[in-house]
DNA sequence: CAAAAAAGTCAAGATTCGGTCAAGTCCTCC
DNA sequence: GGAGGACTTGACCGAATCTTGACTTTTTTG
């Protein structure tokens, strides 16, 4: 399978030639020079992204942050240097890697190849979701805030390892009934309310946000 | 979409039934009534597999690995029970489930019906729409200018999606109430005038446009 | 140009939904 | 067999949202 490939940079000399050597290498490439235009082309949902943090006339940070609510893939970015504060300040998270410029080709590609292996290979099964401070581990099934613990029971734990596991996406009550407890489970979905309600509490208590939202009318979602 | 359900069963009667009562749900049938059978209609590529394992003059286990090696959609058994030996020898893999005879229809639907929608999320979890600054992801149900997020209601939220995966096409009141209402509401689809009203509001305010075009005396269009 | 029809606006009442709580049941581990 | 935690349930309340109907504006048509 070919692997879809998005390069954000605001130097059309630089996109296109990187474009042109990734197809030669195989890849399907898609190119924006701009914020906006990252964005849009987010829809061709890539398997990597190259980003260039350090475009005039746009805050990285923010745009970075916009592009992970919307797909998850790893990001590689470009850029002239990444300072300690640029980690801190949540440029690169799990999955992710920099470039620093100048590169050669060559190098571009590696890295490349070899973000696509890992991704594939964890892909399926993923077991470790780290996500601003908080650490989840599905296999131990622990859940750490910093370096102190925080304890769930079985169901809640369940709730959140469905919720985690997809990300971003919207389940209703129903959806996640079935996901938790079983297809053939009867009985009233409405206990999600009081285990959500459980979860928030002590998600809130440890760490001061509640990860969970709900989107009214519809359902639950876990927010990254 | 029509999803395609491949029923494999020795008794013509049981797989007719089947065939009528999914049919009747929307869904495209083929039916076998033995292995031989069961690996042609394969050709069909179904999305999910319905397949008794106890068929005489057949023996289950390889019938089921033939078909796996073919194809990658779920299969869910019709048997009369499940032993702890049969999970051993491997009837149960990761997306298989299977249900006990005798089972109800209605039984029989839902659990196709939760089966696909785990296959669908899995094939493709991200459904994003870009058009010109605006980023509408279904799967999150959030819809972004630039970097800043719209807020919709369920209803709201509903008739933008309905229209935006139809964009360029118009639909009057009456058959956009049906589509997101449901089919047997009841009520009057005047509400929609409202509905749009805010959505044209929101979008407005926030990007300077309103997507949604009236072509008078037919109805509503969305406008990239 | 005036009347009719369609679409848009607005505010208020009705409805639905989610969060919370308290109480009850079940289960496990001493 | 008892204590404690986990899981459920159902009722309640307030808030967010939906709907309604009257009214205004815009467009079409005779």
């Amino acid at each position: 399978m070919a692997y879809k490939i998005l390069i954000v940079d605001d130097e059309v000399m630089l996109t296109d030639l990187l474009a042109a050597h990734l197809q030669n290498e195989g890849y399907i490439t898609y190119t924006a020079n701009g914020a906006e235009a990252a964005l849009q082309q987010l829809a061709c949902v890539p398997d990597l992204i190259l980003l260039d943090i350090n475009m005039p006339d746009t805050d990285g940070l923010s745009l970075c942050k916009m592009i992970r609510d919307n797909v998850a893939c790893p990001i590689v970015f470009l850029t002239a240097r990444i300072t300690e504060q640029d980690k801190v300040n949540g440029f690169l998270t799990g999955g992710d890697d920099y470039i620093t410029k100048p590169f050669g080709l060559p190098e571009v590609t590696a890295r490349i190849a070899a973000h696509l292996r890992r991704d594939e290979r964890s892909r399926s099964s993923q077991k470790l979701f780290a996500a601003g401070g908080l650490l989840v581990n599905l296999s131990s099934r622990t859940v750490f805030w910093q370096q102190r613990e925080i304890s769930f029971s079985k169901r809640e734990f369940d709730i959140i390892e469905f919720l985690i596991t997809n990300a971003g996406q919207v389940f209703d009550r129903e959806r996640l009934y079935e996901a938790v407890w079983g297809l053939d489970a009867e009985g009233d979905a409405g206990v999600i309310k009081e285990h959500v309600r459980k979860i928030r509490q002590k998600l809130q208590e440890a760490t001061g946000r509640t990860y969970i939202e709900t989107v009214w009318g519809v359902g639950y979602r876990w927010n990254r």
